[in-house]
DNA sequence: CAGGATCCCTCTAGATACTG
DNA sequence: CAGTATCTAGAGGGATCCTG
């Protein structure tokens, strides 16, 4: 890890700790709060590649329940990280996009996201190697 | 976005869609859910910086109950990112510090802690004129 | 000191049904 | 099509007491 993000870690922190780790005052929490729901990620991954439609969201995401999706896409719709725009047409159509501040975001999340992908066969195997010790 | 990752993201995606996003079998979700705990990012960051003791990390964490930071540290150490060290003095006492896997996580992960610092204001601004706008 | 065990509660998320 | 409303189960999380 380089300096200048050792650095803006370490800011974040001092915060939290004026704060006594107040969850509306701790930048991380309150971020990392909204982007760790079971769906954001799935959802932020969706239109990071292109805009989406109401039923295209959820056949990409097929086990979502719409009642999730729609809550789920109003609290990323509300921090700023997607726009939602209406097409009067009949029967209406919505759309989805990423805005500016949520690509920014996705840039960092997106190393994350791959990190996942790529090590999570190790992930499994200390999972299983934690249980056959029988520490679970 | 690179192409690298990119890529990356979209292998992890199509595991998720051969497996019907099986929270078990899509490593984004699996590997961000233990991750997006109240509790685990802080305690990442404050195991990043050095090995700490339990009573160092309550006290790092001071609005953590002792139960949730005993479980948290549990599961870090079940997926691999952490270890538990034993000192058989009397009193006896733990070291918790960072495994290797903990710190190539640690790598990305830092990276949107500090977005996070340094967009909050960003992001509580959008906020606002959500809730301003009366669709709260 | 570093937890384990227990009780309790809130809040999230899912199922189902209805609407402009 | 793109939602809203309601009900409910279950997990996540907290407080307290106890122990090697």
């Amino acid at each position: 890890m380089d300096q200048a993000v050792r650095s803006a870690v370490k800011a974040a922190t001092a915060d939290c700790d004026r704060n006594a780790w107040d969850a509306g005052n701790c930048p991380v929490r309150d971020v990392m709060n909204r982007i760790s729901g079971k769906w954001s990620t799935l959802l932020l991954e969706a239109l990071a590649e292109k805009p989406h439609r109401f039923g295209e969201l959820r056949r990409l995401v097929p086990d979502i329940s719409q009642r999730m999706l729609t809550q789920t896409l109003r609290d990323l719709q509300r921090d700023g990280y997607i726009e939602r725009e209406v097409f009067p047409t009949k029967p209406p159509s919505v759309e989805y996009r990423m805005t500016p501040l949520g690509r920014s975001l996705f840039g960092p999340l997106s190393k994350v996201l791959a990190w996942a992908a790529e090590n999570h066969d190790a992930v499994r195997a200390a999972r299983r190697s934690f249980d056959d010790a029988g520490l679970a």
